[in-house]
DNA sequence: ACCCGCTATCGAAGCGCTTCGACAACCTAT
DNA sequence: ATAGGTTGTCGAAGCGCTTCGATAGCGGGT
């Protein structure tokens, strides 16, 4: 492996030249730099991440924790992931990979060992118990998901709420007054991930402001929880004419379900469906949907985290608005015979 | 922080002491080892990974190339990078998540700078451009995927040929003679990515073997991408009874349209899935079909190379038998009338 | 009593880099 | 001409760890 001193002697300069000119940290004459450019360009080097990070006390790296249990949202974890991966290149800095399954003990690990300058945390729950360490340490982070008390915390996620206000409000608009949820499956309730529940209330407030009547089922993917939960719905319910779906792998059971109950979308049922767009444009009928901005989710939490890293201080959450496209699956709620 | 140093003080023992007990590398008496694991403990004592990874030029890091597109096996790849986390953990190594974008330089800038020890490459084409830096360095890597030359190379794969001709096989013996493929989008094939390609030599090498009727056509996924393609077929060869699909996003729009022309499954038309056994029970037919074994393929990867990280040479390479779960969506194929 | 071969421990060198203070050279402004 | 400020470069001191000899102590064979 070839050396700073390697390429010092080469270039013919001290190392603490070549050092500065690898990091501009003070100025350096243009003749010299471009000796020393050169010299790095004929010896293909490399500084050494170990060596850099031991001097420096940085180790240009982000860590990221993503949950470990793959039974939602996975290509919206992927997404995130990739984005992280990618801003944080162009930051300059690399991305570590953490599964949650060594929980806290990674946090304390890596801040610990230095391993990484900072972190991003994936899958938050309402009250997470990494986030006393992470309040207790220096290490800045950054959470993609809203815990119950985020004071000392710096969160990005899309607001919910707003999204599931949102999505009965197009209903209202469109003349609906039954309004069933699909919602996820029953464990991500149980284990009070925030976005659910969120979303819930979104839902439930803007209902009852509008005067609408909601019922929420949560549901496991697949077409025969989906099957069941339909029946039960509009047993309950039998007057259901707009769906809000916050469950990928509901979403297109469900429209084959409808399709084969006769029920026409979106002549007889509208469904709004809150998911990445490729999968509202991929599904059979084109889905009315609030996105779900990975990458963009995923880009702010970086961003967050390299301007925390320079030294601006910022506890602020960062809601992004829900945006909701109309495509073809919702229209005019039917006119009552 | 605290350091080496400090542990070696509150024990009363020199500095290489604490470090021959934290690595094993010489023989530490009992009690001399139990004063200094205490003083670890009590003082919450984490070893700097630069310091380390300067001293012993080992980072205990894995890189993982995952691909950035993600119009592929999205969730296969979430699942194959979360085995090969938590795998890489128990091992006592991270892992370092570099996606496709820098390309060959990201390959060049890990090995150079020391920042991983060895790495793992997920999406490899047949002829990737990647692959003679790989030859050409000393550090360690695994491919999952099959490239054109393997020499030199250790690879984890799906036997994807045996896929193929295992499809055929299902079909046939249940009579069919008129198959069609269902193939990845063309983008898949135009950049000659290995899997594709061989579960194609597979299925039609079998095919001619058994003298069944081959078509293949690639899609995009989707519903009306599937439409299309659905129509070509059927247009060109209407006896077709057997399908294999191998394409996540047209499964279900396949059986949404298949059921929509009047066509029942398995009662007039098989088929038969090449994806995730997720994605197959959870489709509105429940799907026989050869599963993608990511989890096995992600916990390989890291076997393998950790066995390389500790000096067993072993080029090989591993292909994974398929396995082949008949569920609902295939059966005799319909007595011509 | 002696040497041998253990085992358990220590001290010191050094991994490759960053960074601080020093300083020479030059360039104004007086 | 001199003081004062820049600008560009160098040397050296570490960062916290691993690892290589060296050494002290001990029991056993002779």
């Amino acid at each position: 492996m070839v050396t700073l001193a390697e390429v010092a002697q080469h270039a013919g300069v001290s190392a603490s030249t070549v050092s500065y000119v690898l990091s501009g940290k003070r100025s350096i004459s243009t003749t010299t730099r471009q000796r020393v450019e050169q010299s790095i360009r004929e010896l293909g080097y490399h500084p050494n991440a170990g060596a850099r990070a031991l001097a420096s006390s940085r180790s240009n790296i982000i860590a990221l924790m993503i949950p470990l249990r793959t039974d939602i949202y996975v290509p919206v974890m992927m997404e995130i992931a990739i984005a992280v991966a990618t801003t944080a290149r162009t930051h300059g800095y690399d991305v570590l990979l953490l599964t949650g399954e060594e929980g806290p003990d990674a946090v304390r690990r890596v801040t610990g060992s230095g391993l990484a300058d900072a972190m991003i945390l994936m899958d938050v729950e309402l009250d997470d118990e990494r986030l006393p360490l992470l309040r207790s340490t220096d290490r800045p982070s950054v959470l993609i998901g809203l815990p119950a008390d985020t004071s000392g915390l710096t969160c990005v996620d899309l607001d919910f709420a707003a999204t599931g206000a949102l999505c009965v409000e197009h209903l209202a608009m469109l003349g609906h007054r039954d309004i069933a949820v699909i919602g996820e499956a029953p464990a991500v309730y149980e284990r009070h991930t925030g976005f659910a529940e969120r979303t819930l209330d979104g839902l439930r407030y803007r209902a009852k402001e509008l005067g609408l009547r909601l019922l929420h089922r949560p549901c496991e993917g697949g077409y025969d929880a989906m099957a069941v939960t339909l029946a039960r719905v509009l047993d309950e319910r039998p007057g259901t004419t707009g769906f809000v779906v916050q469950n990928e792998s509901a979403v297109e059971p469900l429209l084959a379900l409808l399709r084969q109950q006769g029920r026409a979308v979106p002549e007889d049922v509208s469904v709004v469906a809150i998911c990445p767009d490729q999968v509202a444009v991929q599904a059979s009928v084109r889905l009315t949907s609030v996105a779900i901005p990975a990458q963009e989710m995923g880009r702010h939490a970086v961003e967050r985290l390299v301007a925390k890293l320079e030294g601006q201080v910022s506890d602020e959450v960062v809601l992004i608005a829900p945006e909701l496209t109309v495509r073809a699956s919702t229209g005019p709620a039917p006119t009552v015979s």
